[in-house]
DNA sequence: ACACTGATGTGCAATAGCGCACATAATACA
DNA sequence: TGTATTATGTGCGCTATTGCACATCAGTGT
């Protein structure tokens, strides 16, 4: 577990990969702020005033919300990312709302001091855009993911990725939150964490699930996790300091 | 209509809207390639060599087919984009594929020439990070879709992007492939394109669709698309040169 | 201990989309 | 002109998912 009062790049690996002058720079900007559950940190439309790097177990949602109310999520973002990119990709903001779906902490920095160093620093451009290349791999994923794979799927896709998020293999999730981000039915993620749980794979109650077999999830799990984690490890893993 | 033998950054809305002196320098690298119904661009994974300037009319795809070969579009790219993003993006490739739906012309243009104006050039730089945020928009609204939308809604959503980028309000286009892009049932796209039609909303033979009554589209279409018109609009609209 | 609240489980009819098997229609071309 | 090919139409039964209506269960707070 970090410590909440330092400012460490260890604890997101976007700022950790990045050049140490470059971090240098950007700290006395940077401050530890706390992501309750639920906490929107951007609004769809809204112009966005920070970015937000998580350390690791805080876990941020990118969802679009319907005019009817129904949703889906788009990306999730934990300690190897960033929320906010729509800040330094010009258009300062973007249609979908992004909301903390696992408490804990993110560093937090003024929109400006990022435009700033970007600009300036091909280091942090370079790391940044390699980021978004694969959100957008993520988001490519769920678009295909959603189309074709069962709910069950889904959910293991779900329960993986936030796991890779994640200190511990436990989330505090109720499956009603989780349906509201896959976009189905709660009674649907009911009968396929029904399933998950009888096959020994998690153990859930109230409002907490415990991820028993990892192993055995990724074999159930749609090729999408897979093609996600890969182009995550292929665009930003061995991009250390110096 | 225009002049296939001649280089006029006009024909390209990316293009156009960089500064004379940023194009004059991209000029000697661009020339103008075919690009015949089917083409892969690029294909998952493949290191790109290349990026394209659609001209109208021209239309590419970029889509994911998964192991059991059944696919799904992730977004289209025509004259108000560029296909290849992940060139400046730093990846240099990506594990979707693209191939080109409607038939044209692009402006073809050596990766090597774009990354170095890229890094040279912010004003090339800020507009092409606006546009990808507006691909990213264009990718998100289609998980949205997928989710939530019936086959006949996402028809609407396909046939008024595709709209968008032609010339003309006709498209040369079998259900059979407008099946593989939404990732549904060639029948599915048969149904559903026979409502369109007895409503007069289009008229269609043998892999030709005549779109009659756009407004009409426009009133079944999901928000989907008006989402991610706007945010095009909003993103790279009005950046003329100068 | 008790009631309340929020989370989870279950049943059921309705529906959208699927996979498959063909029928038919329009074009190409021999 | 006739034949092959390709596009489109149609009719199944099947399955996953939905919307709704409740039942039940586990904690929380008093």
């Amino acid at each position: 577990m970090p410590d909440p009062a330092e400012i460490n790049p260890i604890h997101n690996r976007l700022l950790a990969a990045l050049p140490a002058e470059v971090f240098d720079r950007l700290r006395p900007d940077l401050k530890l702020a706390p992501m309750p559950l639920g906490k929107v940190i951007y609004e769809s439309g809204v112009e966005l005033e920070h970015v937000y790097f998580p350390i690791p177990s805080c876990i941020v949602s990118m969802l679009y919300v319907m005019t009817d109310g129904s949703s889906a999520e788009i990306a999730v973002v934990g300690d190897e990312g960033m929320v906010g990119i729509a800040l330094f990709m010009g258009g300062d903001s973007t249609p979908s709302r992004a909301l903390v779906q696992s408490a804990g902490q993110a560093f937090q920095l003024k929109g400006n001091a990022l435009k700033r160093e970007f600009e300036r620093h091909t280091g942090l451009q370079l790391l940044l855009l390699r980021y978004t290349q694969a959100l957008i791999t993520q988001m490519s994923q769920t678009a295909v993911c959603n189309r074709h794979h069962s709910v069950e799927q889904q959910l293991c896709r779900w329960l993986l990725l936030s796991l890779d998020r994640l200190s511990t293999n436990e989330l505090t999730m109720t499956q009603e939150l989780i349906a509201n981000m896959l976009g189905v039915r709660r009674e649907g993620v009911t009968e396929a964490a029904g399933k998950l749980q009888a096959r020994g794979l998690i153990s859930y109650s109230r409002g907490r699930i415990t991820v028993l077999d990892r192993t055995g999830l990724e074999a159930q799990v749609c090729e999408c996790y897979a093609v996600v984690k890969k182009e995550y490890d292929r665009l930003l893993l061995n991009k250390t300091r110096h």
